[in-house]
RNA sequence: GGGCCCGUAGCUCAGAUGGUAGAGCGCCGGCUUUGCAAGCCGGAGGUCCCGGGUUCGAGUCCCGGCGGGUCCA
């Protein structure tokens, strides 16, 4: 059977179903009554539940209801996993309930931890983001897949569609009540993830309910193969069944009862008559340019005109009540994601995160609400920690300070680009492209914000479509290029893997081992103790000793379990027996460093939190880097903590424990903080575990005990990015050579201010201030000085031609200090003053013109060249330098300038 | 990892072409006012982030470093 193909379940053929296709939508369907014309999906038909409430059952009920119902049919209840998708390298939200088991288990390459399964799994989805609100609940970005799973293996086979159907229809007739007349399942075709598979998608009252998918197929080269591994992949629509049970109006009354009334009132709209409401509900149902993603406002006309009412009047009635929704929704998503440890940056998801809050910060601008976002998001901590997730109040702290800090930020950047927006209009009334990208890429202040400040100061803006694209061009980035495979990776395959010795024991610096082979210009072992690159830790270097020969090894790298050798000097022969030295320093220096990362990674979120997550690292021989994620600087105590607790662990000297786990096993028994340098791509992982401290699936050489590590110093931590702090640092006996370095540089320092190590700070600062004092009394008084001279060599002055010329010779004060005086004191007199300050063996010259018509820069400039000198200046005053002995002639030039014009 | 922007008085920031470092707020003093808010007059306060270079001369130009911001990977 291919995709496309009619659906047939025996199942329901016996029970009466027959297939038609509808003629709106033109998609096929399965229905008991024959004179059924449509597929019953709105838009195709509208809501027909609205006020006509079956059960008065809350979420949490409908939820365990389903869950139980799915035991009691032998399925096993797990636990929810994170909304944010930490096991994944390719998606940043689990947005589905199958994501929790993908790639691994899918595939069939790791065994699913229960078969079959039954979850209740929050999901989020920014794709419809901007439905949410206008569709009264049809659209939410957070909600709960609940699911029953079934992995079909070669091995052992579960159950397939026939079963899928029948435990949906059962618990539809029997668990929610729904007569089966009333249920229509439509066929659909479900692609994604590389996976793909016939649906069936039970429609009830115009409500999709649920989404069985049958998933079969996986992509291969642009086509769909079948898959080894057949997956019962099903989603039932949580919120959705409970809005059918209900018949509330809207989907957020069914999903957020009283908070519906909270916020609203809190956000100051007005109440809007159930009744209306309804009808609203029913009627924007049906309109498929929603789902199109036309403009909300030609919609409400739309709307208006069936219900006859004016459309101004819905307008002022819906649209606030459409963003109380829409924040309903979004901080409920808020709350979700930051306690499962989002950090909100530029970056990931990360920026999914930040988007979600800004769009909730726009959404209380336009409700002309001031008020703290917070305030809202903590309202749905406390609601859902009551509702089945005890988790998030856990997190309460950390969630109120994320959001106020990201609101803060918000506003500071609004509040900058105002000014500088307001500083180019005031300069040039206008703002141009140029503008636009400095302001984005240098200020972070985003194009549409502003257009809204410019237009408020009327100032017109054009944002071209393609700005974003423009910006990535000014970066000139290039594409990462996929890691290339080497040529002779096929080549490979003709030897076994290489024993890793490494592994047996992290301490094994000499082995002796033989050659197998030659690939690509390096030697392959059967067995070595050399570490290849790999986890952020570079590779071993060393040497290999044979009969006769000698070579270097300089690198070392692993394919496909086979680790090749690359050598400075002759390849020794194949079938040679050599004997591996392996650099002990810096080995050692390595290891000690990485098990020293892993420490202070596990004590950085000791003291910060359970947000913090590797973002990358790097281990060097003096000195190796750890960059976690957090929503804030460090401040000096808190790295203080780290340090101090980090080097207390290391004093523990606690057993390090390495071992191979099933990657099911492994995030049963430990949870996906496993995965902190990213994910690993295998099946199997290996575990290193700090016994009673910190386990990492990790591929690195790691020391036996924390004891090893010897001190932990570090050095710095810095913004390296939003959300990101790197930590510098150093282990073992760099970071003791260091200290000791440091430690000597202070005692000299102490020693020169005649203090005490613990009192330089404050000694140095006292100095400084002295120094800063004197400094001060010394121009103070130089200038009293010179001032009393240059009063009275003012009183004195030379005619030279026309001009009144007085000469200044300055000595304790600057140049500059001198002109500033002598144009202090020379006051509204005619006069032309020639300043001249000696300066080693120059001469510092100036000349001040004081009332007369006469350029004094150029005066200068001639003169000083004329003698071999340089200077310039503008109108009044002209300055420049001479050697010494050329005084006499540079003045003996100016006044034959002055006297000769 | 790369690009761009910024670092000037206690704070917020100006300082076109290199040529005597400025404003507003705050602070101190005086005057005005019953007092407050404020107003007027005067004053103190600067290693223009650090180091090097170019230049007769650098806050300004060039290079490097430190710190902060921001964008792209």
């Amino acid at each position: 059977m291919g995709l496309g193909d009619p659906i047939e379940i025996q199942f329901l053929i016996e029970r009466g179903y027959v297939r038609k296709k509808c003629p709106k939508c033109g998609e096929y369907f399965w229905t008991l009554d024959p004179d059924r014309e449509t597929c019953g999906e709105a838009p195709c038909e509208p809501y027909s539940f609205i006020g006509r409430g079956v059960a008065d059952k809350g979420l949490e009920e409908v939820r365990e209801d389903f869950l139980s119902f799915m035991e009691s049919k032998d399925h096993t209840r797990i636990g929810r996993y994170p909304v944010i998708a930490r096991w994944r390298d390719d998606l940043f939200l689990t947005s589905a309930s199958i994501v929790d088991f993908q790639p691994f288990i899918t595939a069939g390459l790791v065994p699913p931890p229960a078969n079959p399964l039954t979850i209740s799994q929050p999901c989020i989805r920014l794709k419809d983001v901007d439905k949410v609100g206008p569709t009264m609940g049809r659209h939410l970005t957070i909600f709960e897949m609940m699911a029953h799973h079934a992995f079909n293996t070669k091995e052992r086979f579960v159950y397939w569609k026939e079963r899928t159907v029948e435990l949906f229809h059962e618990y539809a007739t029997e668990v929610l009540g729904i007569p089966e007349e009333e249920i229509i399942y439509k066929e659909g075709i479900w692609e994604g993830g590389g996976n793909a598979g016939p649906d069936l998608e039970p429609i009830v009252r115009g409500l999709e309910i649920a989404t069985l998918v049958f998933m079969e197929y996986r992509e291969e080269n642009g086509k769909y193969v079948p898959m080894d591994t057949k997956v019962v992949d099903t989603g039932y629509g949580l919120e959705r069944i409970t809005w059918l049970l209900r018949g509330d109006p809207t989907g957020f009354h069914a999903v957020y009862g009283d908070l519906v009334d909270t916020f609203r009132s809190e956000l100051g709209v007005e109440r809007v008559e159930e009744r209306l409401l309804s009808r609203y509900s029913e009627v924007s149902s049906i309109l498929r340019e929603l789902e199109k993603g036309r403009k909300v406002d030609v919609l409400r006309g739309k709307i208006a005109e069936i219900l006859m009412l004016d459309s101004s009047y819905l307008e002022e009635k819906i649209s606030p009540l459409e963003k109380v929704f829409a924040l309903l929704d979004h901080t409920k998503a808020i709350a979700f994601m930051l306690a499962d440890g989002l950090v909100p940056s530029n970056v990931n998801e990360g920026y999914l995160g930040r988007l979600l809050i800004r769009r909730s910060l726009k959404l209380l601008k336009l409700l002309g609400v001031e008020m703290n976002l917070s305030e809202l998001v903590a309202k749905q901590v406390s609601y859902w920690s009551d509702k089945g997730f005890p988790e998030l109040k856990e997190a309460l702290d950390r969630i109120v300070e994320i959001v106020d800090i990201e609101q803060a930020r918000y506003e500071e950047i609004l509040r900058r680009g105002e000014k500088i927006v307001r500083g180019i209009v005031k300069s040039k009334r206008k703002l141009d492209l140029e503008d636009l990208i400095t302001l984005y890429d240098s200020h972070g202040v985003p194009p549409e914000l502003v257009q809204t400040v410019a237009e408020k100061l009327g100032v017109n803006v054009e944002v071209p479509d393609n700005f974003y694209e423009l910006i990535a061009g000014r970066h000139e980035s290039r594409k990462p290029e996929a890691p290339r495979l080497p040529p002779f990776i096929d080549e490979l395959d003709r030897y076994k893997p290489t024993k890793l010795l490494y592994y047996q024991d992290p301490y094994l610096m000499e082995f002796d081992a033989t050659v197998v082979g030659h690939v690509g210009g390096m030697v392959l072992l059967d067995e070595t103790a050399f570490y290849p690159e790999g986890g952020g830790q570079p590779s071993d270097v060393g040497v290999l000793l044979w009969p006769g020969g000698r070579a270097e090894v300089v690198s070392v790298e692993k394919y496909k379990g086979r680790v090749l050798h690359r050598l400075n000097g002759p390849l020794p022969p194949l079938g040679t027996r050599v004997h591996g030295k392996v650099d002990e320093g810096r080995r050692l220096s390595r290891m000690r460093h990485h098990t020293a990362t892993h420490v202070i990674l596990e004590t950085a979120r000791r003291v910060l939190g359970p947000h913090v997550w590797q973002w990358g690292a790097q281990k060097g021989d003096e000195e190796s880097r750890l960059d976690i994620t957090h929503y804030k600087s460090i401040t000096p105590e808190e790295l203080e903590r780290i340090e101090l607790l980090a080097n207390e662990t290391a004093m523990r000297n606690l057993p390090v424990n390495t071992f191979w786990l099933l990657r099911t096993d492994a995030e049963r028994r430990y949870g996906f903080i496993l995965y902190q340098g990213g994910v690993v791509p295998d099946p199997i992982l290996r575990i290193v575990e700090i016994q009673g401290y910190n386990v990492q699936a990790c591929g690195g050489t790691h020391v036996t005990r924390t004891g090893d590590i010897g001190p932990i110093k570090i050095w710095r931590a810095r913004r390296i990015q939003d959300g990101v702090i790197r930590l510098e640092f150093s282990a073992g006996v760099p970071a003791a050579r260091r200290l000791i370095k440091a430690h000597s540089m202070l005692k000299e320092i102490a020693q020169s201010l005649g203090v005490s190590e613990e009192e330089v700070d404050k000694a140095f600062k006292a100095a400084m201030e002295e120094l800063k004092d004197l400094r001060r009394e010394i121009r103070r008084h130089a200038r009293e000085i010179e001032e009393a001279k240059i009063r009275e060599t003012l009183k004195e002055f030379e005619k030279v031609g026309d001009y009144r010329v007085s000469r200044v010779e300055l000595a304790s004060v600057s140049l500059d200090e001198g002109v500033k005086l002598v144009d202090k004191l020379v006051g509204s007199d005619e006069r032309v003053v020639i300043l001249t300050k000696p300066s080693g063996d120059r001469v510092e010259v100036a000349v001040l013109v004081n009332g007369y018509d006469l350029t004094a820069g150029d005066l200068v400039r001639e003169a000083t060249r004329s003698v071999g000198g340089g200077g310039g200046g503008n109108q009044r005053l002209g300055r420049g330098s001479i050697p010494k002995e050329k005084l006499k002639s540079f003045l003996g030039v100016i006044r034959a300038r002055l006297g000769g014009s």
